[in-house]
RNA sequence: GGAGAAAUACCCAAGUGGUGAAGGGGCUCCCCUGCUAAGGGAGUAGGUCGGGUAACCGGCGCGAGGGUUCAAAUCCCUCUUUCUCCGCCA
């Protein structure tokens, strides 16, 4: 959510700068700008009448002890009372209207962000080469089927389309990935949590994924339960909301959590050919990381973790690049986004392993999550979230980017304790 | 799943229709005393929205949302959460 009085203020300024999302929101900042004013002006005539008829409250009782008459002013105040129930009723409608239109609108990009959608994303930097082969190299489909990782044909039977099932090495891999991006959090001071899974509406209000992509998440309802909830599409979901309608004490900032949870995810429509195998599938095991800064303390704490997620690809020396995301490819709650894509040989692509961002305090107003800063004034938390990392397009970069000529794939160094001392997968 | 009870401030807690939501603890300040203490006094309902350059004025606020009423913490309805008992259960 934006601020409404940046809005009043600067309108030009918010129009301006959504549009480097490829978006033109301008005439939703006008219409919100108009119910805006419509709005206070009742608000103020509400008030008004309000006030008069708090006044005569206090007045009848003591007209009362006093013995006097009270059924002409009790008559007046009923007249009164019906007269705010209809301006009131105008004026929820009008609140109504502004917060949904607000709701629309999304995070403001950071200044430095280039407007522009994808093509404009820019690489900042890459890490090691494209791994040469002196062999045919194998994609990581066959080598995970032709190893005993994954079970594709099986999690289709059980789960459907877009469900796999890991096994013997591929869920000890899988499992030393976790194990291992748990520990280096750990001791870089993070807090684990365990989330429940499945959560209440107001969590992806606040994340910024409701109203606008309720289409993209699980729901969850009983037969005979009117109780509704949604599988998490992302631990950030959870986290954000840790603290909604919280007031956090200069002192216990910043806040550093990180959450394992699989995600789960519709993503209706958007399935390619050559997103098979592992690359996009409705359930996928995360690590993510979320801290809760002051508003000065953000951009050092964005640092930090695209540093983190960075030192992750890099201990397990896969090939990846940098990526600041332009305005329009950042996602609708986040100011700034770089994404680290991983190598993906046999697709010559790179994708997504990790997605860093701040939100500023767009999701925090939101979810009303406060600080009180060195002022004593209260001011709105910022939250910046990146995933640390998304195993499901790691495990099959490092298949692929660690597979030898005889079809075997040897584990990078530092999984190798995690899966009892094994050095070679055959 | 069934039955019952509860939700008031940082904490405890009173308040069953009427003018400023008691009281205590804690916290802040002051006085007295004079040193691990004790006593006295004052302040302490957060926050948000609207108006105003501001001091300030006004609206809302007793878990949330509706309703009844001139007037609701208080009466009615729905929901959420917590607790107790019963049932089921990894």
């Amino acid at each position: 959510m934006l601020d409404i009085k940046l809005i009043r203020t600067n309108p030009d300024f918010v129009k301006k700068t959504i549009q480097k999302r490829e978006m033109n929101l301008d005439s939703v900042v006008d219409e919100i700008l108009a119910i805006d004013e419509k709005r206070r002006e009742l608000t103020g005539k509400v008030e008004g009448m309000k006030a008069q008829q708090n006044a005569a409250t206090k007045k009848i009782p003591a007209m009362k002890k006093a013995g006097e008459d009270t059924t002409a002013l009790m008559q007046e105040m009923k007249e009164l009372s019906q007269a705010i129930a209809k301006e009131n009723e105008e004026l929820s409608q009008l609140e109504e209207q502004q917060k949904t239109l607000m709701l629309s609108l999304p995070n403001l990009p950071d200044e430095d962000v280039k407007a522009g959608g994808k093509e404009e994303n820019e690489p900042l930097h890459y890490f090691k080469e494209k791994p040469e082969f002196s062999f045919t190299p194998k994609n990581h489909v066959e080598l995970c089927e032709s190893l005993g990782m994954i079970d594709y044909p099986r999690g289709a039977k059980i789960g459907g389309n877009g469900a796999w099932v890991y096994r013997g090495a591929g869920a000890r891999l899988e499992w030393a990935l976790l194990n291992f991006f748990i520990e280096e959090h750990l001791n870089d001071g993070y807090e684990l949590i365990l989330p429940p899974h499945m959560l209440n509406y107001p969590c992806g209000y606040v994340a910024g994924q409701f109203p606008k992509f309720e289409e993209e998440v699980y729901w969850i309802q009983n037969p005979t339960s009117a109780d509704k909830k949604f599988m998490l599409p992302t631990a950030e979901t959870a986290l954000v909301n840790l603290h909604r309608d919280e007031i956090l004490s200069l002192e216990e900032l910043p806040k550093k959590y990180i959450a394992y949870t699989p995600c789960y995810r519709r993503e209706a429509g958007s399935y390619r050919s050559e997103e098979r195998g592992m690359i996009r599938g409705h359930q996928f095991n995360k690590v993510e990381m979320v801290q809760y800064t002051t508003a000065e303390g953000s951009d050092q704490a964005f640092q930090e973790l695209v540093g983190k997620a960075e030192a992750l690809v890099q201990k397990l020396g896969l090939h990846y690049r940098l990526s600041k995301l332009a305005a329009g490819d950042c996602s609708f709650s986040m100011a700034r986004t770089y994404d680290i894509e991983v190598w993906i040989p046999s697709m010559g692509i790179y994708k997504e392993v990790s997605s860093a961002s701040n939100a500023r305090d767009y999701q925090a107003r939101r979810g009303n999550v406060k600080y009180r800063g060195a002022d004593k004034k209260l001011a709105f938390a910022h939250t910046l979230n990146a995933s640390g990392l998304a195993t499901s397009r790691v495990l099959p970069a490092i298949v692929e980017q660690y597979q030898n000529a005889d079809g075997s794939v040897t584990v990078p160094e530092v999984l190798r304790k995690y899966m009892g001392g094994q050095e070679v997968i055959r």
